[in-house]
DNA sequence: CTGTTAGCGCATTCAG
DNA sequence: CTGAATGCGCTAACAG
């Protein structure tokens, strides 16, 4: 079945496969008497054009490259929804490569789009090493990070301050009264992870408090691993009456292990969870947790991938996003009372 | 910044580019010598492959187009995983579409996929009408239709068998031995809406049950519709000690519900999900819920595809996939009391 | 305003 | 085993 081509519809109208191509363009001189019967004759046969050609003869292809770790991941989702509503919205199509966290797939993923001639590449927490990177850049058109920085021309990057995150919940866990804080960090590899940990350790030095070791733990960033880090955290450290988790996954294990241990949240222990995930608003008691701005940070990465394609002026360094602390209902001022531990005797 | 071609390989090893094709794509007779030597000066220049010339020549663009209501919900998220998984597996690349369910934005999105010349198109539970479904089958290539069925050669199409995952909840129910069981049907106009319903009806039948419309109620397929729903569903009929959401957010919303009126979940009230997201495992008490194989969904849609891209036979039909109830907390034996909300004074 | 010529980078004939 | 010619469908540059 062969498709319908601008030669087709040049000779059914009588001029040249260029003038067809004008008409469409709608660029160019042409009469717009023309243009209006070459259309119609090219709705009648059902013309699509090509792409694939187009793209070869104008060296562009208006399609980008999008790189997660996992679409399914619902950080990603929102991300990736972002991005492909703001591309979408400029004419632009969207490559997905998922590459579940594997170096090895993200290469080949990078790989195969380059071969794609994608007018730029957007990837999301690029576990590729720095130089690997930089590499990249140097070779390829527009290149945006999100959740990563580097340093290069060619480069755009999108970030969120998760330090300021926790600190900012660290704070108010302060300010309702609460002086133990224990932290479920997540992945010390994670960049996020890293980076979450250190607001939470200058919130409480700026508090002129001694961030303790046996306050801290890490854990998988799923709720099995909040839920066993938290069980032994909670037993380490009775005297702890607030939590702040790495993301809501870990906060809600949290909250299973405060039932397991008839801990009552928010009574008992408060728990502030992070990324603000759909899931967040739906368990019980609602997560207060720090709003990560996901959509925001797809549209802005596209946003500066756009830019950068037009070939625009971008101003140097990152476009940082601020988190935003989102009160619900899983953290409230502490009772009290004797240490929610210690008034229990503890399996 | 010009790309690297066949033909500044075949100058630099003093062959012509037709060897140079030969040898990456390992593909007519060449020497094995030769072949390891251009290899190396390519791997050298950093050579990649340009798939937009390529594809132009073969008519082929080892491509395939997924369209999709929306990735950031967490059913086509699943769903979106399986199909890109496959494809990568196979070679080939996905370009993701969201429609927002507006019929609009699906046909652009189906245009802008013919332009790009895909190999081949999944469309994800379909806005768009049989005939238009038709007339793309007719003109395009291999189709693939998840959660929607026509009828047309040249198309595949992956279902779910939704009744049947509601009767078997309805059994299940009945088996606990709860007869009154409400449900939160989900909307009207949704085929998985109507098929779920249909289930229940049946399933009430077949046990020699009428089912009563003062049982049923449509809301919107998100926690909130639930909650609002349930909570009218239940001052009507506070007779039901059972109920069937939609799906697992319109569970979510009933347990909302259920808090409010002071109702124990599953003491009081069963309740049984559908479509097992991963919220549904996470909320307390964690759902019983039917589970709808959405990654697999997605591997069987690719499969097929490629099947058909391959021009290989395929059985005619669809490809039926079976729901599973998974039991988790939420529902139980009915205390078999008064009726649990007979016993309080509704607000 | 419209047509002609050329080429995008590659693969597919067919010759050698 | 290797090279030369041709075309995929379209646009850019220039002529008319």
């Amino acid at each position: 079945m062969r498709r319908i081509t601008i030669k087709d519809i040049a000779r059914e109208a009588g001029v040249s496969p260029q003038t067809v191509s004008r008409a469409i363009n709608n660029k160019g001189e042409i009469r717009p008497q023309t243009r209006e019967r070459i259309l119609r004759i090219a709705e009648r046969l059902g013309y699509r054009p090509n792409s694939v050609a187009r793209s070869l003869a104008t060296q562009r292809t208006q399609n980008v490259g999008l790189v997660v770790p996992d679409v399914s991941n619902p950080f990603f989702a929102e991300v990736a929804r972002g991005i492909a509503d703001t591309a979408h919205q400029a004419n632009y199509n969207v490559f997905l490569c998922n590459t579940d966290e594997n170096v090895e797939r993200e290469r080949s993923a990078v790989h195969s789009l380059e071969a794609q001639r994608v007018d730029g590449i957007i990837l999301c927490s690029s576990r590729l090493s720095e130089g690997e990177l930089i590499k990249l850049a140097d070779r390829y058109g527009p290149l945006v990070l999100v959740n990563r920085q580097i340093d290069h021309p060619r480069t755009g990057c999108v970030l969120v301050d998760d330090a300021q995150g926790t600190e900012d919940a660290v704070r108010y866990l302060l300010e309702l009264g609460h002086h133990s804080i224990g932290l479920l960090a997540g992945p010390e590899v994670s960049h996020s992870g890293r980076e979450r940990k250190r607001g939470y350790l200058e919130a409480m030095r700026a508090h002129r408090l001694t961030p303790r070791a046996a306050w801290q733990m890490h854990c998988p960033p799923q709720a099995s691993g909040g839920q066993a880090a938290a069980g032994r955290l909670l037993r380490r450290a009775p005297e702890l009456t607030s939590l702040l988790a790495y993301n809501d996954l870990v906060a809600v294990g949290a909250l299973r292990a405060c039932a397991e241990l008839g801990l009552d949240v928010p009574g008992d222990l408060a728990i502030v969870g992070c990324d603000d995930i759909p899931l967040a608003a739906l368990v019980s008691p609602a997560l207060t947790t720090i709003h990560i701005p996901k959509y925001d940070l797809g549209q802005q990465a596209m946003g500066l991938l756009l830019s950068m394609m037009r070939d625009e002026d971008v101003p140097p360094g990152p476009i940082v996003l601020l988190p935003q602390l989102v009160i619900r209902d899983s953290a409230t001022e502490p009772t009290g009372g004797p240490q929610p531990l210690a008034k229990r005797s503890l399996p």
